[in-house]
DNA sequence: AAGAAAACTGATCATGTGTTCAAATATTGT
DNA sequence: ACAATATTTGAACACATGATCAGTTTTCTT
């Protein structure tokens, strides 16, 4: 009797593992045969969750169920709500840090200074912006908008962490390529771009509801065609 | 005995009042003798710690402490905590919309163009961006940039209830000041226009951090006169 | 002055939160 | 094969949350 209650217990454990997305490996395991590990399912579903609810809408619950695995588990990998929430970001640095500071460094060897502003600007929001497109990716850019938008941010520290050297180096490209204008213009006009850029990033429908649908943030290439151009005329300015 | 134990609990529960900012008083007799009343003391402090916490981080139970009233008043005023943030929301709306819409008035009456989009722009960014200036009103920037970038934003409609008008206004002016642009590149410009300035509104230093001081946004004028004429010139474009 | 309505108050409820812990299981290095 | 280490698990804790309610006080109306 005992027994059969034992077997009915691990059965209806076992149905409940089974209704799980991808079986539970350990990390090195899930490594080799090419499964996602447990940790990247959480840091995965953080992303997701994070960017929809917030820091503090999040709850590790809801992380853990969308992730597949108990709760415990995520802080056992990540220590705190915090300390999850500075992985995400820290995942999705070099991927797209990379891809601009790569992107300078191409503009650096354009000579013609109108060409060399547009990719400048090119190499600083392209990364983000084609997140939308990427895979398991688009999250991110709502995250990092609520993020720089946030005023509790600063004591979090990750916009200064990990922002401040491409935004150096981008008011630094600007600089060389706008000679003759002031430093606050210079900064002025990078927090131009980065704002536009932000609000692009984290709309959810409006420029669509505003334009009748011939706006849309989705369209990657068709929305750098037509922000482009704007932010590029305000930037280079009149006489130059 | 009795009585003793009841004088001291009214003592210590006087004392406890008295500890209070302001004496608590009903609505209307708080309006009559120039008083803050609770619902607005509520109202002030609510905005104050959306801003700074987000919808999910607030908890009524802080909004009380700070307005000096207890949790239940908060409830009984405002039903909801959705309740109290849309009236947070509705409390600021006439000032600022109807100061836009006087502005994109006065720009209609302005026959050259050139001046016509200027005004336009200090129209809608003058109104919001003088709010930090405003005693008490410097959060609603950061509040409000928050609901516009919030992906949650679209289940309570609050964005879309209150500022389509203004943002459809503004469309409106802008396609009249700019023949012969496509009504794609109208809503565009109007999305930079916002995004700069949303992003602008939500900054907690990071101006003053890039610029070492010299680009602070708490400097209404001098950040008018920096950021207006990268707008305009975006927005103008090369031929007109 | 008296009754009606509005404003206020403290207590309480069910629920969800982040975090911790000891025990179980899996993986690795030798 | 064995010990050491890394990962996983369920249960539990202390605490905060939004909301509700009955009862009191204040204000308004007549």
């Amino acid at each position: 009797m005992i027994s059969f209650l034992l077997k009915s217990f691990m059965f209806i454990r076992c149905m409940d593992k089974s209704n799980r997305a991808k079986p539970p490996k350990t990390q090195r395991h899930a490594e080799a045969t090419g499964d996602t590990s447990a940790r990247d399912r959480i840091l995965k579903a953080a992303e997701q969750i994070f960017a929809e609810m917030g820091f503090e809408g999040t709850s590790l619950r809801q992380v853990a169920v969308n992730a597949d695995v108990p709760v415990a588990l995520v802080s056992y990998h990540f220590k705190n709500k915090l300390g999850l929430y500075r992985q995400v970001f820290k995942a999705r640095d070099p991927n797209t840090n990379v891809q601009r500071l790569a992107g300078l460094a191409l503009a650096e060897t354009e000579s013609d200074p109108e060409r060399r502003l547009e990719m400048i600007l090119k190499a600083v929001m392209m990364p983000m912006l084609s997140l939308r497109n990427v895979e398991g990716s688009a999250n991110f850019g709502v995250l990092l908008t609520r993020e720089a938008t946030d005023p509790r941010s600063g004591e979090r520290g990750i916009i200064n962490e990990m922002f401040d050297p491409i935004a150096k180096a981008t008011i630094r490209a600007l600089k060389g390529a706008l000679p003759g204008r002031s430093d606050p213009e210079i900064v002025w006009a990078f927090q131009m771009l980065i704002g536009t850029m932000l609000y692009i990033m984290a709309d959810a429908g409006r420029a669509v509801h505003l334009s009748g649908g011939a706006c849309d943030p989705e369209d990657v290439d068709g929305t750098m065609r037509m922000i482009l151009p704007l932010l590029l005329r305000g930037i280079r300015g009149v006489g130059s």
